[in-house]
DNA sequence: AAGTCAACAAATATCGATTTTTTTTGGAGG
DNA sequence: CCTCCAAAAAAAATCGATATTTGTTGACTT
């Protein structure tokens, strides 16, 4: 399903496929939150084998995307609208602190980057690459932070947040418009270099779906 | 070597026990940072077969006390003074923010929770049980943040510090006394409800410390 | 002397089968 | 009708062996 998988090109290990594979189920609601997922069952889906399988679960608990409970298995890991509000709220305090350092120790080399993911963004048509683009874009404001660990929260809690929006079930095409003019806000601030500029911008691109998400999280 | 082997009590599974003396051994530095970690080597050292020590190196990897590179092994995290210096710097970010939070909902049941933390704390003696004692005070302040994500990553950032202050080889035994001050003013300004003191309190505690591990570090 | 490449060695990754543990099921007794 | 318990079924965990991949050595070419 991605790049790099021709004849010649090097091989990726069964755990790593599998990894991705389950990673992209839960994260699109394929397997659903909080549903136990049994090893015999995902290695008949995926033809693999137990090994593998077992492997790429217990990865896939460092993107608290499963939960492990020794002896008894894995399961997805469990929603709530307290969940998705910690995770936004968590987001904006986080990316906020990465932002500015990101701005802080601004080079051009950094620019050009975002320059660069940004105009990729745009440029995308179908939905599929969008969603990869556009965390690109996002991940590329916060790469200059010089913060991996940072970084790596920022990325878990992305994720985590995609999660949601597959769950609330909106249509990310009719955003994609919606939103662009945030995008270049958030965009022209950061090479402005005006810290405050851009982390507004960010936090209230967040905070307006984050609302958005919440009416129709009723569900839970 | 922890409660609860006897004969009649229930049994950890091998992974578990597994993970548990892996995350020691990288914790004390008894794996030291860097190192390749072997299957077959970490097997016979642990008695146990080879899936046990995969399945729990890849949990380990949730902790970022592990590295994990495909097709070829896994590696204890390394250390560095930038990453120590990151680690002190989120820490100090983090828990700021579940520290205010668990204050600025307080509770008579957590603060109960927090004396009986700190009681614990002080009446231990030996080494080996003061660092889980201190964890759990630790912990206990920040547990009414009512975070679950947030009290993860604090955490998962005191116990990578907690790698460092071995590394750096200071016993804890003599600072068990020289920061005793220090834990009874976090706790009474929490107890006063009063965040900016105890956030104060706690921030310049961290420092302290971090700044002493910071000239220790040279070796680096 | 540096570079290439085959053969070997070592380590990782994976499979298939077995052992444990948990969960379910179907009564027997209260 | 509910509770408790044992047997059966299902699932997880683990083992031992095999297949793949990576890393290394040293002869051979240029």
């Amino acid at each position: 399903m991605n790049s790099a998988d021709d004849t010649t090109g090097r091989e990726v290990s069964a755990t790593r496929a599998t990894y991705l594979a389950l990673r992209q189920m839960i994260l699109t609601g394929a397997l659903p939150a909080g549903q136990k997922l049994k090893i015999e069952q995902l290695r008949k889906m995926l033809d693999t084998g137990a090994s593998p399988v077992r492997e790429a679960l217990s990865l896939l608990t460092s993107d608290m995307l499963v939960e492990r409970i020794d002896q008894r298995g894995f399961r997805a890991a469990p929603a709530s609208l307290a969940n998705f509000q910690e995770i936004l709220n968590l987001r904006c305090a986080l990316e906020d602190m990465a932002l500015r350092q990101s701005i802080s120790q601004a080079t051009q080399e950094w620019e050009e980057h975002l320059v660069l993911a940004h105009h990729r963004m745009k440029r995308v048509t179908d939905t599929e690459t969008f969603e990869d683009a556009h965390k690109d874009f996002h991940m590329a404001l916060l790469s200059n932070a010089a913060s991996p660990i940072l970084e790596r929260y920022c990325s878990q809690l992305y994720d985590l947040n995609i999660r949601y929006r597959y769950l609330a079930a909106s249509d990310a095409s009719y955003q994609k418009r919606d939103i662009s003019a945030e995008h270049e806000d958030i965009l022209e601030a950061a090479l402005q270099r005006d810290a405050d500029a851009s982390s507004t911008a960010l936090l209230s691109h967040y905070r307006l779906t984050g609302g958005y998400l919440t009416t129709r999280l009723g569900s839970l």
